[in-house]
DNA sequence: AGCACGCCGACT
DNA sequence: GTCGGCGTGCTC
């Protein structure tokens, strides 16, 4: 990790804080201090402000600035500013009474922004997503016995006094409910001096955890990785890589260090993608630790994510388990982050700031001195080529819990076993579910795919239904009775009549999703209880989480579901997993199809045969002879990695893409998008194509290591041409990468 | 990012 | 004749 560069040293050095300089006024030379402050604005550099007299100011104060006609949180920094016309100096309006951002979090925002090329502001901005949180909590009022005794002792004032004897923090309400008393009698008492009002402390957001609460019971293998995590502990930064498969106890191995952390008397970091942070993985870290962890993520709800903003910067906060934003917490004491599921596409930003969290909790875990263990059952190739080219440490779980086994894995040629016209589960398959289902377990049929079918036509003329503003087809949603478009998510209902030639009845769906599969079930099984989970079915997300607790719970023979079976759910009497188009993400275009193919069709696998019955997983394919099904029938990630990457980059070829394309004339993604097709169109077809948008271009072009196609055009081209040649211009400039660039996308090879 | 200013199409 | 579209520019 020697790769990262030093945060340039000028930048520190040529602007003095709390600079002073003398201003001229009618009164002669008036000494006046002046300081950086980043402000929450695509600005390359942080904006002058004055500081009023007597206000003290360091690196990382949170201030309340005048920008234009609105006040709004910056932070003071130390970097220099353009020069500014004095008379356009403000003074700052006040200081937040908020622990200043650490040197840690500063030298993350600089880096980030520098990396991303993002104005620092944006990236500062997402540290400042908290806006109530820079002043303190109100403190709550409470009381206190004092020494002083009433003068009337009542039979309500002893109560009273009693219950208010008990340790414990009391409001004025709770005592009076406590004491079962009137709150005239509480104020009455605190007129005669009896109790006295006192600030309490504002509560924890969370109670802190307890390292010795539960030790989990690890095996002599899972014990030895732990203890391996554990002593990176205060050793520096470091990265590692924990490698094991579903139910090998990752986590309760990772716990282990995130223990050791905790007595070490650090913060910790855990990051999981959005919808891996589900209440049992909040239950399983209660377990361990006797507290729930902090959260951070989208549905937190906004008065607790302030809190928990501020109890992370005044250190009272010493877990948080959140999504990719949490990253930008204000920690002071970092000292250990875990990036779960790191291989999960999720863990990219794409929008505004883009940023791949696993590889900036990797500099962050650098910039603070910390280690990092990366944890997966299927590591990102990114991750693995760093392991295997000795920057990481893989650490390799290798059995399961207990008794549990692996589920046999076999590939269905669908060419010899063709489902029945119109079908789409082969006889091989059906079999295999009829047994599962005789002997009272469970059948999975994993089908990534939507709706009911992903293309109707008209058999009459043959009209198909496309999507009016992209150039997908439209997918027959039949429960809801709509076509829909799973792009830009246009949707309309599902006529009885093609609008083409107007014949009535003649629409026909043509291949597979969810509801279709369910249909083909239900037909095939009658007696049996199928159930269909899709992210789209009514009733939301905790009518889906109900739905996953009745399957854990048995209440299902049948199960048909969407790529959200695959993420963290234990279904313990799954003991057939059928993946019905194994085939269906290779084709997409995606220079990445194999690698997520791959890592999904192995965690949809895993989810069978946690119990020690003989489990057994089932792959349609028509393409067995493929790299990436030869992998999984295998059951062995290494196969796939091998021949994917590790020989590709032995070679001496790019890892991926001979050419990328690059669009930046687009003013928004979807035009980007349109060209991008075009052009795919146009390109040789051994050329693997890269289509980035105009966000992404510059960057991609900065981290060159691709032959890039340009098309520019449009209005914008001036400015864009200019930005271009200035990124040229500075792409020489020797930098290291903190990655091996095995991803074309710039974004993920950071 | 916001927000204002500024120049061209369909209407209370 | 105005209301309103978003293109352009600015914020210490």
């Amino acid at each position: 990790m020697r790769d990262i560069p030093e945060p340039e040293p000028d930048r520190r050095d040529d602007t003095a804080l709390n600079e002073t300089r003398p201003t001229d006024t009618l009164f002669g030379t008036l000494e006046e201090r002046v300081v950086p402050v980043l402000v929450p604005l695509p600005a390359e550099r942080p904006y002058s402000y004055r500081v009023p007299e007597g206000m003290q100011v360091e690196p990382g104060t949170i201030v309340q600035v005048p920008l234009g006609p609105r006040q709004v949180a910056g932070v003071v920094w130390d970097a220099p500013t353009d020069p500014v016309e004095p008379r356009k100096l403000r003074p700052i309006t006040r200081r937040f009474d908020c622990p200043p951002l650490s040197t840690e979090t500063r030298r993350f925002v600089d880096w980030v922004a520098d990396y991303t090329l993002s104005p620092p502001g944006l990236v500062a901005r997402m540290v400042l997503r908290a806006p109530a949180a820079f002043d303190p909590e109100p403190a709550a009022e409470g009381l206190r016995l004092t020494q002083a005794r009433p003068d009337r002792p009542t039979s309500a004032r002893t109560r009273l006094i009693e219950t208010a004897a008990h340790p414990g923090e009391w409001t004025r309400g709770g005592l009076a409910r406590a004491a079962g008393v009137s709150l005239s009698v509480v104020d009455g008492l605190m007129r005669q001096g009896v109790l006295e009002p006192v600030w309490l402390p504002s509560h924890p957001v969370v109670a802190p955890p307890d390292t010795g609460a539960a030790r989990a019971t690890l095996n002599p293998e899972q014990g030895a990785v732990a203890e391996q995590l554990a002593e990176r502990i205060g050793q520096g930064f470091s990265v590692s890589l924990l490698e094991g498969v579903t139910g090998s106890g990752k986590t309760e191995v990772y716990f282990e260090a995130v223990a050791r952390a905790l007595d070490a008397g650090g913060q910790v970091l855990i990051l999981l993608p959005e919808i891996a942070l589900t209440q049992s993985f909040i239950d399983r870290f209660h377990a361990r630790f006797g507290a729930e962890p902090a959260q951070w993520h989208s549905d937190v709800a906004p008065r607790t994510r302030e809190r928990v903003w501020r109890q992370v910067a005044e250190g009272r906060v010493r877990v948080v388990a959140g999504a990719r934003s949490a990253l930008f917490l204000p920690f002071s004491n970092l000292s250990l982050i875990v990036v779960d599921e790191e291989h999960d596409p999720a863990y990219k930003q794409e929008d505004r700031t883009f940023y791949h969290a696993r590889d900036m909790a990797v500099v962050r875990g650098q910039i603070g001195g910390a280690p990092v263990v990366l944890a997966s059952a299927t590591p990102s190739l990114e991750s693995r080529v760093n392991a295997e080219a000795g920057r990481y440490t893989r650490h390799l779980l290798a059995s399961r819990f207990a008794d549990a086994v692996l589920p046999r894995l076999e590939l269905v040629d669908m060419r010899r076993h063709p489902p029945a016209r119109g079908r789409f589960v082969s006889p091989v398959l059906l079999t295999a579910i009829e047994e599962t289902v005789a002997r009272g377990e469970q059948a999975l049929l994993f089908l990534n795919r939507r709706g009911y079918a992903p293309l109707t036509l008209c058999r009459v003329c043959g009209h198909r239904f496309g999507c009016p503003q992209c150039s997908s087809w439209l997918v027959e949603h039949r429960l809801r009775g709509t076509l829909q478009c799973h792009h830009c998510g246009h949707a309309e209902r599902r006529p009885e009549a093609c609008p083409h030639c107007g014949t009535f009845d003649h629409l026909v769906p043509c291949g597979p999703g969810v509801e279709r599969l369910a249909e083909e079930m239900v037909e095939a099984f009658p007696d049996a209880r199928t159930i269909l989970l899709s992210s789209d079915l009514p009733g939301g997300a905790r009518r889906l989480r109900q739905e996953l607790d009745a399957v854990a719970d048995g209440e299902a023979d049948i199960v048909i579901g969407t790529q959200l079976v695959a993420k963290g759910h234990h279904f313990p009497l799954m003991t057939l997993v059928g993946a019905v188009d194994a085939d269906l993400g290779l084709a997409n275009g995606d220079p990445r199809a194999a690698e997520r193919t791959f890592q999904l069709l192995h965690q949809v696998t895993g989810r069978a045969g946690r119990t020690g019955l003989k489990s057994r997983g089932l792959i349609q394919t028509f393409a067995p002879e493929h790299p990436v099904m030869q992998a999984i029938a295998a059951g062995e990630p290494e196969a796939f990695y091998q021949r994917e990457t590790i020989e590709r980059e032995r070679a001496g070829l790019p890892p991926f893409g001979r050419l990328a394309a690059i669009i930046v004339s687009a003013d928004t993604r979807r035009e980007a998008e349109e060209h991008g097709r075009e052009l795919r169109r146009a390109a040789p077809p051994d050329d693997d194509l890269e289509v980035l948008g105009p966000a992404e271009a510059p960057l991609a072009l900065l981290r060159g290591r691709h032959r890039f196609r340009l098309l520019v055009q449009g209005p914008r081209r001036a400015p864009l041409q200019a930005y271009l040649r200035e990124m040229t211009a500075r792409a020489p400039r020797p930098r290291g990468s903190v990655h091996v660039q095995i991803d074309i996308d710039p974004q993920s090879f950071l």
